[in-house]
DNA sequence: GTCTATAAACAGATAGAC
DNA sequence: GTCTATCTGTTTATAGAC
């Protein structure tokens, strides 16, 4: 047994785990290198050679979350099924991804709405958006396809798109308010599963009672 | 006519003006008082002679972004009618404000998600805090009686509450992501009014055609 | 691959003149 | 109320030993 033992987790990825954890919190621009060094157990010194700068390591982060959603995300996808059926584990598998890695949220909404942090020609970054991309394509594929085929109301698709994204990751990306709201952790098991009922509601009936009924 | 011309604006506001168009972008920690003293056109010290610190400087600017939220809210809801009329109302003028001010939106979604940036004891945030507390409590209020009166769908009151932020702020909030992914500027006149249409058609029919009608 | 030491730039904040 | 000059600490990043 060499150094190559696949239980043992690299360095890289102790970091790369380390930094999603802080940047998720707080930001690209409020946490220090120094931190994450500290937080991992290394000099800074010793970071800078598995990253070369801050803004490469946040872009690898970034990388990472996203590969991890398109991942799950392609993979629910291909059990193909009715669009109605393929909508509903889009929907269960991102908000079991964001219960499971709460950090995910965060790092994933921060991608979302924070105006590129960094250098943005870094190939990191790059990579990053290909994915974000697919995520959005995923989505897109299947509300056209359930509009077409009449499972779905006819709606704007990418205003949709939008619609989702903030029903779910703006829900488990809410930290500390969305706690105080809901009166416990959003992360608990019991209110994850009670916000995959309400969401199926709204989207199975929306929030007003049509007086003509 | 002396220095109190109301027609004139305040270097306190000039500055929390500036403050907040920075802040909305980048967040806390990413801007420098230097750069909006530059931005302001004055030194970093005229600036230290207004507000003590950073911290209390972007906590003022929080807490003037949800005054007037609160504002809004608080004077569109005072004119009654139905819960139904009342939540219409509350979602046109909370996304009226958004779309007007474009900062409005990004530091508000701040506000909710990001960990408390700065110390917590200041007066200006707890101030900002009880006007957070209140923008809820409107809605609280509105979905209470709706569900009561059996205008609205029985559901979790504040599950639904984030869904309306994350319907509402989220979108306003994603800057280059959803310009992208809409086509055009989310801000732009015709795309406003299509995101109020997209919503009130959501919360009326939600998305999901039911097989059994 | 990890460390100590350090460079170079910049941050928030203060002193004190005008 | 605004300015210039400065203090003090921290930041990202590098040099070079082991």
């Amino acid at each position: 047994m060499t150094t190559t033992n696949t239980a043992e987790i690299s360095p890289r990825d102790r970091i790369l785990e380390a930094a999603e954890e802080l940047f998720a919190r707080r930001g690209f621009a409020a946490v220090g290198i120094s931190e994450i060094a500290e937080s991992v157990g290394m000099s800074k010194s010793s970071l800078f050679h598995h990253f070369r700068t801050k803004a490469q390591l946040y872009a690898a982060t970034v990388d990472r979350v996203l590969a991890e959603v398109d991942l799950e995300l392609t993979r629910t996808l291909a059990r193909g099924g009715s669009a109605a059926d393929r909508l509903d584990r889009w929907i269960e598998v991102l908000i079991d991804l964001m219960a499971r890695t709460p950090a995910h949220a965060r790092l994933l909404l921060r991608s979302l709405f924070e105006e590129d942090e960094i250098s943005n020609v870094l190939p990191e970054q790059q990579e990053a958006d290909e994915k974000l991309q697919r995520i959005i394509q995923h989505a897109n594929n299947v509300l056209r396809d359930g509009m077409a085929q009449g499972e779905l109301r006819v709606a704007n698709i990418p205003h949709t798109i939008q619609t989702l994204i903030g029903i779910i990751v703006y829900h488990f990306a809410s930290g500390e308010f969305g706690d105080e709201l809901i009166g416990r952790s959003i992360f608990h098991s019991d209110e994850v599963k009670r916000r995959k009922r309400e969401i199926k509601a709204f989207l199975h009936h929306g929030l007003v009672i049509e007086r003509g009924l």
